[in-house]
DNA sequence: AACGATACGGAACGCACGCCCCGGTTGGCA
DNA sequence: TGCCAACCGGGGCGTGCGTTCCGTATCGTT
């Protein structure tokens, strides 16, 4: 998906390269896809040609920020396929997924962004969320009846609600999901 | 809130105004407080001069538009104040909410829009909304520690979950939340 | 040291949108 | 019917933002 160059990049291109993405990262943490291209340029101190350079568009800028911590989501995904307690290990992600996104605006704009943005790593999510999902169900810590995509529209939600939400009600938050998420006793 | 004017609306006026309102409500209703403004004006038949005259602000046309249907969610929690029972009064509400939230865009912007919208209904709405809880959670229907503040994230929340989804879902997604509030055990 | 390729910066463009203005039109009253 | 105020329409202004262009500076090689 990152293609390697050609040829390698000159020094100052590489360097400007990396101090564009350290300043995408913080703006877009901050304030979601919905920064100013030019700001990230300022916090970069760069002019906004530079970062057209080496992002073809804001939302190709967007996914290399977002990329590597949504690959991470799904590594831990993965991680919980084969876990013990399928219970443990889909509550387990739904927390940290939550603590990522009550923080970083970034990526529950991933989330909540229009399906033609970061398809690929949203399919991979997918699928490894589903594995979690139906094996936690299995083991009957989630109710039955819900689906991936019943998953995918909470986990929307739930971001939406933890965004710009104080630290000690966000767990308040996350328990009431995540006790609606539990078998029926 | 809504002025009277000192003398009556020429006729044109009266209609044209009548159009705008309309048109606003779909063109909301859909799009959210999103749609371009002459857009509304398009569907209206109608310039967008002819709107400003009418309304000061594109906000103000929202409010305009939400104010009724908002005050009849303000009227149903108020009517469920003093129900026999407190639960289902409450569960009630949310059923309410999430149904109307579901289909319309604009009434879920209202919620998430700016504080400084529609403020008034939203204090309102706040305090009927606390009576209904802090009743629930006296009979023991919903968990204790939940606060309203908690409960307006959750529905903002619930309702970004809701926007643009299968109807078949909908149900399974309210649900969750409500069987999250229930109190445990 | 010098030259060509590479990359930089920021001014400028196009577009979308909220909002205003003004010449023309229409409604209601005498 | 004729007049005046009220009202209409849409062109236009200002702004913010994504994107592009190009003259200039910098790098890396000979």
């Amino acid at each position: 998906m990152a293609e390697v160059p050609d040829r390698p990049l000159r020094a100052d291109a590489r360097r400007n390269r990396e101090k564009v993405l350290r300043a995408a990262q913080e703006a877009f943490a901050e304030h979601g896809m919905g920064v100013p291209l030019d700001e990230i340029a300022g916090r970069a101190g760069v002019g906004p040609g530079t970062v057209y350079r080496h992002f073809p568009t804001k939302e190709a800028l967007f996914e290399a920020v977002v990329a590597a911590r949504m690959q991470d989501l799904i590594t831990a995904a993965r991680a919980g396929a084969h876990a013990a307690d399928p219970g443990e290990a889909f509550f387990g992600f739904l927390a940290l997924l939550a603590d990522e996104a009550g923080v970083k605006r970034d990526l529950s704009d991933a989330l909540v962004a229009p399906p033609a943005v970061a398809t690929s790593l949203r399919t991979d999510l997918r699928a490894a969320l589903e594995v979690l999902l139906t094996r936690a169900q299995q083991a009957g810590a989630v109710r039955d009846g819900i689906r991936v995509d019943d998953l995918f529209a909470l986990l929307k939600g739930l971001m939406a609600a933890l965004v710009e939400t104080a630290d000690d009600a966000r767990d308040r938050l996350i328990a009431v999901v995540v006790d609606g998420l539990r078998a029926p006793r």
